[in-house]
DNA sequence: ATAAAATAGTTGCGCGCGCAATATTTGTAA
DNA sequence: TTACAAATATTGCGCGCGCAACTATTTTAT
């Protein structure tokens, strides 16, 4: 179990046993995987913050509900895709509310639940956001990788996403 | 600029069309280094903060002095590393301290630095808490992906990081 | 039908961390 | 040498967020 890494050395030779992933390896890779999200993080935070006035964890919230076709969401299903508990959802959705890019809407079949509803302000400042967003990530991103290694990167983040954070998928509308 | 993706598109004909990167994509490949450090960090801090009641953060504190040959390490480089701003590292370490896993120690050179340095429980601790969070990552990871994708993975993240993060290189001992 | 359990969402509380300001020491220029 | 700028580390302050507790509603079991 610890050592998997082992059971694919001998299926193409040596060339491959220089390839083993060791544990250590492993702790430099998801050590690389914080690194790089942090620094990211850093490095893109500035823009929309300025643009909206507004964290990034906010925009997030944000964007979520700009891909939704209604433009909205219940809270426990934002909750789970954006990786914050409840309570610091609500508290992020008070302050998208208060800033007026947010309301909250009663949902019909169930008298507990909420939407999160983007305003049109709301629509609009994201759309804005989104494109300053694009421009960044495209600036930071410039001549890093090839195409074909960014797709290749998304393939393999994504086995180890669906591994420990299933709830972040997309769609489910309504 | 912006779409540096396009130029790889005639190369080798319509097969890599389906591979274009677009804009989007890049928004969703930064989307999944967030989700998938979230969610690594959700099952992963668990079991270090159990074993010597220190969050994830400080953990990766002992982790870099660990590495370190003499235990110990200025407190700007430290922060540099760990992606903490300077007052942040300065409450982790001095918690770290309180706790005594850690001790301040005054440079020779310059008297306005100090060293955080690892104590004999600190290394102790740090070193069984290493064995313990090998374990998580390997049971998180197991059959996850093969191991030269792995390789491949630490390979193409390594590209972003150093172009986010520079300042997150292990080593610079004293 | 009624009680018990599960679910949705909101607060009290505390903690971690970044920003700005401060004190101290080091480096640089006049 | 003296004055000024840069660097190092530490605090005051505020904010974001998770945990636990709570209310309100829905679902399930008896």
């Amino acid at each position: 179990m610890s050592d998997n890494a082992t059971k694919f050395i001998t299926d193409t030779g040596n060339d491959v046993l220089l390839q083993q992933i060791s544990e250590t390896d492993r702790i430099t890779l998801i050590g690389l995987i914080f690194e790089t999200a942090s620094g990211l993080r850093h490095n893109l935070s500035e823009t929309v913050e300025c643009e909206i006035g507004v964290g990034g964890q906010s925009f997030e919230i944000m964007l979520r509900l700009l891909r939704t076709p209604s433009h909205r969401l219940r809270m426990a299903d934002l909750a789970a895709q954006t990786g914050l508990s409840p309570s610091g959802l609500s508290r992020a959705v008070d302050k998208l509310t208060q800033a007026g890019h947010l309301k909250r809407e009663d949902c019909a079949n169930d008298r507990r639940g909420a939407y999160a509803t983007l305003t049109q302000l709301g629509i609009e400042h994201a759309e804005i956001a989104l494109i300053k967003h694009k421009q960044d990530i495209d600036n930071l991103l410039c001549g890093v990788m090839r195409p074909q290694e960014e797709d290749k990167l998304v393939k393999l983040l994504t086995k180890i996403r669906d591994r420990v954070y299933p709830n972040a998928v997309m769609g489910a509308d309504e």
